[in-house]
DNA sequence: ACTATAAACTAATCACATTAGTAACAAGGG
DNA sequence: CCCTTGTTACTAATGTGATTAGTTTATAGT
């Protein structure tokens, strides 16, 4: 019994995404969507909760994308080899999104089940990530801490245009995240020195 | 010549300032500000010019804020202990002042000198902190893209919430920073190979 | 065709930002 | 001591965006 189908909430989740991405997430207001979608602004309200419920949608849109680029630049890798291919999905990411990326990392409230949720799986892949690393329970931890700094810090640095010298940003990156797998081995000596 | 004293716009500023620390930088608005002050809102356009206004002067005023810090924290030392020390002091930054450090390392537009001079001043005493490793000038830009990225990918999670695991939050950073310094040593025996 | 339902609309209200124009006050020169 | 000047705070008016209430309309299923 779906009537006059035209406009869903997937297309204003969709509208309202591209927008952010083209303007910034801040640019991304109900007036702005609804032109875009060529409807009045009033008739947002069928489909998502306001404006609140549409960055909501957003967040949640941006994360699940992210978490199935690094599900799937992890399938079949582990170690050395699966840190870099996981960390060059989560850049590519947020160069396809950038004005979804900003918002994506904010942690989630304690009511946002939906964002804890997909937060959690990608954690859960970050775990399966470094497992051949054989931490104990705390290192892991650590480790995992660490890893989404380096990521976040370098991405976040990137797309807000923080990097302003002439300077290839790949190799940047390719070396931060060389150093951060040189850590990872220091700390691994560390542990068997210790045990 | 100055007439009825009550208000100026370092007042207006602090104000703002206080209410994005405790509130989030987007919860100031010129009529929380002007309650706070006790006036109307168009009075504050006597002292600022307008929220966009009020914003730049808050960016800078906590740019200044982290360039001091910094700059303190580097006094009297490099290398290892250096990298150390400023890091510790950026974190204490972002502490004190969660809701101003979102914006604060923003990238600012061409236009902002201001913003721009003290986010040099900044960059010219990590180049200072990092000096001794003896690098080449295209290793040191990399390197100081990798440290800034640390920093701001730790902190930013940190602030925002983003860590929820019950672990020690200074054992995490103390560890990061740990291996950053590892990864320099590293890119500092790799340049005297190939020399 | 008829009806129920969902989508889109108009109208009204509220909050905030901004601008224009006005009133009041404080200091310095006569 | 008063008056001029410049600054500060104000009221009033306007515009934009978000939201809610209530109405109309198109369409899917009977």
């Amino acid at each position: 019994m779906p009537p006059r189908k035209s406009i869903d909430a997937q297309k204003v989740v969709q509208t309202a995404v591209a927008l952010a991405d083209a303007n910034g997430f801040e640019a991304v207001t109900l007036a702005s969507v609804a032109e875009a979608l060529g409807i009045r602004i009033p008739s947002l309200y069928n489909h998502v909760a306001g404006l609140p419920g549409l960055r909501y949608e957003m967040r949640l849109w941006g994360l699940r994308l992210l978490a199935e680029h690094i599900r799937r630049a992890a399938v079949g890798k582990s170690g050395d080899e699966g840190v870099g291919s996981v960390a060059s999905a989560y850049r590519a990411f947020a160069h396809a999104h950038p004005g979804i990326y900003a918002v994506t990392l904010r942690a989630p409230d304690p009511d946002e089940h939906d964002l804890i949720a997909v937060g959690q799986e990608i954690i859960d892949v970050l775990f399966a990530i470094l497992r051949p690393y054989g931490f104990d329970d705390e290192d892991m931890l650590h480790a995992i801490r660490a890893f989404r700094s380096v990521l976040h810090g370098f991405v976040d640095l990137e797309t807000s245009g923080a990097f302003k010298m002439a300077l290839d940003l790949d190799e940047s990156f390719r070396r931060l995240v060389e150093g951060f797998i040189g850590g990872l081995h220091a700390r691994q000596q560390a542990a068997a020195v210790t045990r």
